[in-house]
DNA sequence: GTATACTCGGAAGCGGAGTTCCGGTTCACG
DNA sequence: CGTGAACCGGAACTCCGCTTCCGAGTATAC
């Protein structure tokens, strides 16, 4: 219903910056970081430029589209999720592979569950989503992770690596709904889908 | 963000209607029904006219709101989950009770996947959604559905009734993200669900 | 200290989607 | 067949949020 466009690049944050304009950039990232996870997509440029205490000219002039904006915010979130996967993996390394594979997995949820940009951007952006992940260095990370619980016997050797996303993606959904209507409780669905990976699967994953 | 407005009801369809009227009020819900699943809440209403073959004047005459309009499209779809919920009962009964719940589910998921409109009235107004499922029999069928499964012990017990419709929308998010990022299977999604849900539970899941 | 280039701010512009309005048309009843 | 009430259609209106523009301000270099 939309054309696809490339938008371009939002101005990058250089060491060449002046200092007021690299202070102003943070400030317009960290508004928008919240807001844009209370509010999802629907958080208003106006209000993001107030909560920054800068006026929208500036916004723009750091981000020229609200697109760009989104886009810095949510690699941003990517860049945490990597990191904490880093750490799972040493964890799992450690010898706890199912531990560190369900902390994980509970520790991601939550975020999605925090952040409706990003649950939103999940459903909606899974191309683009899909190469943040995949530049992050998280679904590298994720892997490992994988194969670790596999090799430890703990987690089903038909999961790979696609369907995590999927289910942190829904997740979200189910985040969002629980948000207006408590009774939905997402902790429930991650605890039936961490029986449902567990090694042995009753039956056979749908193959490709 | 936007405040919470209860909106008068859309005009009743009663016998006393004249004759085009009825006809164009039909032919209203039909293209509303295949634009709003194709589209989600984002198709429009002049699209909604033309596909109709109305103008717009007419299309508002029928529904004073958009949301009246999704309001009548949603409490269709209703009426057929809770139709086939009936039929898998009645499965249930001639011995076929995890058959029956697990073609059920997989038939919702489908259906879940295949209406964008449903999926976002599900993550977004779960509140309303919750009184049509009651309201059109649903939940009354669906729990008839977990207890014969669960007696016949291939469903674990501390499933409820509350997680269905969870499962569902989280379905349907991941159905959302697959339209665009071919690679996201909710087939595997709800397979993993499936295995999780069956008895005997292997972890104790998050009580109330 | 002054020059200058870059940055700031917010009022105004713009476009798109839901909704309203009213002259023309059509159905149903006597 | 005639009459009136109900209905139809779509151009115009309104509202709202993203984006642009430019005069004023301010940090850095010399």
């Amino acid at each position: 219903m939309k054309p696809i466009e490339t938008n371009q690049a939002a101005v990058a944050a250089g060491p060449l910056m002046r200092a007021d304009a690299r202070r102003n950039r943070d400030a317009i990232v960290a508004a928008a970081y919240e807001l844009f996870a209370e509010y999802g997509t629907e958080a208003q440029m106006d209000e993001i430029a107030r909560r920054a205490g800068v006026g929208v000219g500036t916004l723009y002039r750091h981000f020229p589209a609200k697109e760009d904006l989104l886009d810095a915010v949510i690699a941003r979130r990517f860049g945490r999720l990597a990191e904490r996967a880093g750490e799972a993996v040493r964890q799992a390394t450690a010898g706890e592979p199912w531990d560190a594979f369900r902390g994980y997995i509970e520790w991601a949820a939550r975020v999605q569950a925090g952040d409706r940009a990003l649950s939103e951007a999940m459903a909606t952006r899974s191309e683009r989503m899909h190469a943040a992940a995949v530049g992050s260095g998280l679904v590298a990370e994720v892997e490992q992770l994988l194969d670790h619980a596999k090799r430890a016997g703990t987690l089903r050797e038909d999961l790979v690596v696609e369907d995590i996303p999927a289910m942190v993606c829904s997740i979200g959904a189910v985040a969002a709904a629980a948000a207006q209507k408590p009774g939905w409780r997402w902790d429930r669905v991650i605890a039936i889908w961490l029986d449902g990976v567990r090694a042995p699967g009753i039956s056979k994953l749908p193959g490709p």
